[in-house]
DNA sequence: GTTCGCTCACTTTTT
DNA sequence: GTGAGCGAAC
């Protein structure tokens, strides 16, 4: 390893990015072999290679012509697309700068940079192109933004800037914008730019849709607004790029020479505009190899198009597939179960993982009574675990829906487990960043309509819809930004005094600070924004017990743009990437949703929810049919490979779902599951406390009448999941019966709790809670209290966990 | 212009 | 059951 990056220091300057228009002869590397890589060549395999499997090995040294590597979950996928870059620098096939790796993600982009830096050394540095799809798309834009239309210095709308300038075109256009909401006409154009159609390609059938066929037409008005604001949205970044390329070849064939190899991770969740760019460089020299993993194809209704990799041998003739399917995570039980699952689906290629590893256990399909139990079950399986020296941080659970998760954080809190939601709402999605980063984006760019519209009258200074409305009047008619608008509005009578006055501060402000560009650190100016403008201020006095973290986050913002040399740096930066590390410190339990659970691996894997509607989804049912269904079962087969050493998949028989309790039936990847590889669970007697709902201090519960089961669940996984329960009731199993024989238990639990000698609260209360600190009591629910925390906001909490004071 | 209260919808989510 | 968003009343 030492010698082969001494090998790679010496390699001209990383860094230098050959010129652009140089001619291909004085651009070609003429690297002859050096003393050392001579050396290296008399010698066996290079380190990095010797530590591959003959598969992957396979894929990083297939260097040249079209390669698609299937590789399955588990396999070593990052490191063959890592090996791969570095084989490529070390046996000097191209510069750095000639080499393309796409990825989705920033953070699939951020830790594929340092892989490569860990296998080559610095030297990844000189590799500008490697990035997501978007983060590419924008640098070559800006290069050439004259021939789209646009200008170098273009911005990127974030979501609710989308919203916003569809809002106004739908009404230019004179239409109930109640009737025709923004957000659906920013899906279709999302999609139809998915599929990279401009506005004249939609099909006319699709256009009809909206607004009784004005939906292309507002399109095309969308799309005129973004170049009179010199702005681009995320699917412009790459809808643009294929129309220059299209209209300009020579650019295209530039990069094209340019591009000498090129690398795409996870094919199978490109969409068609990504397909076509691709295509367009891969043209003249098809150095392209597509890793992905056709079976964790789970984002189709974004855009993402299996037969994209489906067809990678059609689209680019004479490709090798190597696929990968030696599994170094899981153990043979969870594997097999999974690719069991899997093989019920029907447009596959193809591959069956393996491993050399233990079969280890079986995965687990246990039957909950409800949600609320469910979250218990596992609440407690996790404390067992945990006792037994398993650490947090590798375990998980995996839902389809957030709103399953709430169920889980309420019984965590309870039970003072410590637990982390992944994927929440971003740090840059936060109305409070979103808000200071307008203030920021003004200060260094008054043209910027979109955001100055958002933070007008943000905080409250008197400047509403009408004050608005004449500002963008004035504003189209001399045909300039809003905010030179509101310079000039300020200088008149239009405005009544009050609005004038305070929009004269507004901008008075904004002067200020924008002198002060330059001449002052760009964090201390952002504070001193902050402060001046009221914002800080505002959050302040908001009584709400979000305010507090909300304060919060703006310092966290500041402090996170230290990271930065300049206030442009750092905008450029949060335009495309919408994506802060949340400090995940301590061991925690993870909750997240199987889609953020791509990529990751835990011990051990908790699947709830496997219910028919909820899992498969009816939705996906409903909107994609078969298609659908298939996207779900992928969904599941990523659930489950997600677990190295424990996967326990669990269904409840009721749901509350949206305020109403409904029963549900054994999802059918239950019964899909290969039976030599699952054991059947019972759910626990007693049940821990669990039929609250039944036998609460009401007596009789309205569920009591409910159809006997065995009339509803006869599915052969309900079958199994019940078989056991009756063995052990050792009389006929009824539900009825087991509820009545339950309800001893449950009773005495209530009993138990409501005795404990936990003093009662009142509202009003200063009481403290051993997790979140002090708070006031907000209400009282027997032994259940309402907590407005001080800091940690409203939460519910047992009274037991609860000290006065 | 702001605030309150009603209605509606509610899978998954990156850039 | 809950939160967001919008319209009507202050």
């Amino acid at each position: 390893m030492a010698q082969n990056r001494k090998h790679l220091a010496n390699a001209p300057d990383a860094s230098d990015d050959p010129p652009f228009d140089l001619p291909e002869a004085v651009r070609e590397p003429e690297l002859g072999p050096s003393l050392s890589s001579r050396a290296l060549q008399g010698a066996a395999a290079p380190p990095y290679l010797s530590a591959l499997n003959p598969e992957q090995r396979q894929a990083v040294e297939a260097l040249d012509g079209p390669v698609l590597v299937l590789a399955g979950a588990g396999t070593g996928k990052t490191r063959v697309l890592t090996t791969r870059i570095a084989h490529i620098l070390a046996s000097r096939k191209a510069y750095p700068s000639q080499l393309l790796a796409v990825t989705f993600t920033n953070k699939a982009a951020r830790e594929m940079k340092e892989r490569v830096g860990d296998l080559v050394g610095g030297i990844v540095e000189g590799m500008p192109w490697l990035g997501t799809f978007h983060s590419i798309g924008v640098k070559i834009l800006r290069r050439h933004a004259e021939l789209v239309g646009l200008k170098s210095g273009f911005t990127i709308l974030d979501t609710d800037d989308q919203i916003r300038l569809m809002k106004q075109v739908i009404e230019a256009a004179g239409l109930d914008k109640d009737r025709w909401p923004a957000r659906q006409l920013a899906g279709l154009i999302d999609g139809w730019k998915n599929r990279g159609l401009t506005p004249d390609k939609v099909p006319a059938g699709e256009a009809f849709g909206f607004a009784s066929g004005k939906g292309a037409q507002l399109y095309a008005a969308y799309q005129r607004r973004l170049k009179e604001l010199n702005a681009c949205d995320f699917g412009d970044l790459l809808l643009e790029n294929l129309r220059l390329f299209l209209e300009h070849p020579d650019v295209l064939a530039d990069y094209q020479r340019r591009f000498r190899y090129m690398l795409v991770d996870e094919y199978q969740d490109t969409n068609i505009a990504q397909y076509l760019w691709l295509k367009l460089l891969a043209q003249s020299s098809p150095n392209l190899c597509c890793v992905g993993d056709d079976d964790q194809s789970i984002y189709g209704w974004r855009g993402a198009e299996v037969d994209n990799i489906l067809r990678f041998e059609k689209d680019f003739p004479g490709a090798r597939v190597i696929r990968l399917e030696r599994n170094y995570r899981s153990t043979g039980h969870i594997l097999a179960a999974a690719s069991g699952l899997i093989a019920e689906n029907k447009g596959r290629l193809g591959k069956t993982l393996f491993t050399d590893g233990h079969m280890g256990t079986k995965i687990t399909v246990i039957a909950v009574w409800d949600d609320e139990e469910e979250a218990r079950a596992i609440g407690d399986d996790i404390e067992r675990m945990q006792k037994d020296g398993q650490r947090l941080n590798e375990i998980a659970i995996l839902v389809r829906a957030s709103f399953q998760m709430r169920a889980f954080e309420d019984r965590f809190i309870t039970m003072g487990l410590p637990y982390r939601v992944i994927g929440g709402p971003r740090f840059y999605e936060r109305q409070e960043i979103k808000d200071a980063i307008a203030y920021l984006e003004i200060t260094a760019n008054p043209a910027n309509d979109l955001k100055f519209e958002r933070i007008i009258n943000v905080p409250k200074r008197g400047l509403g819809d009408t004050s608005v409305k004449r500002l963008h009047e004035l504003a189209r008619a001399r045909e300039m930004p809003l905010y030179q608008a509101a310079q000039m509005i300020v200088e008149t009578e239009e405005l009544p005094g009050k609005a004038r006055h305070s929009l004269a501060g507004l901008v008075a402000n904004f002067e200020r600070w924008r002198g002060q560009v330059g001449h002052m650190r760009h964090t201390e100016l952002a504070e001193l924004i902050l402060d001046e403008s009221g914002y800080t201020a505002m959050w302040q006095a908001d009584k709400s017990p979000q305010a507090q973290s909300r304060l919060e986050n703006l310092k966290e913002l500041v402090r996170f743009m230290h990271e930065f040399d300049s206030l442009e740096g750092f905008l450029e930066h949060v335009s495309l990437v919408m994506d802060a590390d949340q400090a995940g410190d301590g061991e925690r339990v993870s909750l997240m949703t199987l889609h953020a659970a791509k990529g990751l691996e835990f011990e051990v894997v908790f699947l709830p929810g496997w219910e028919e509607g909820l899992f498969p989804h009816q939705r996906s049912l409903d909107e994609s049919g078969q298609a659908g269904l298939e996207e779900e079962r992928r969904l599941a087969y990523v659930g489950l490979t997600r677990a190295k050493r424990i996967a326990k998949v669990s269904f409840a028989q009721n749901r509350r779902n949206r305020g109403l309790y409904q029963s549900a039936l054994p999802s059918r990847f239950v019964d899909e599951l290969p039976e030599a590889h699952v054991e059947v669970l019972e759910a626990k007697l007693p049940f821990g406390g669990a039929y609250q709902n039944f036998a609460g201090p009401f007596g009789r519960s309205r569920f009591d009448d409910v159809a006997p089961f065995e009339a509803t669940y006869e599915t052969p996984g309900w079958q199994r999941a019940q078989e056991r329960t009756k063995t052990r009731a050792r009389d006929e199993w009824s539900p009825a019966k087991a509820r009545k024989a339950r309800r001893p238990t449950t009773i005495e639990g209530e009993l138990v709790a409501a005795s404990s000698g936990a003093p009662a609260f009142r509202p009003g209360e200063r009481v403290s809670h051993q997790k979140f600190g002090a708070g006031t009591v907000a209400d009282v629910d027997g032994n259940k209290l309402t907590i407005d925390f001080d800091t940690a906001g409203r939460k519910r909490v047992v009274d037991s966990f609860v000290a006065r004071g």
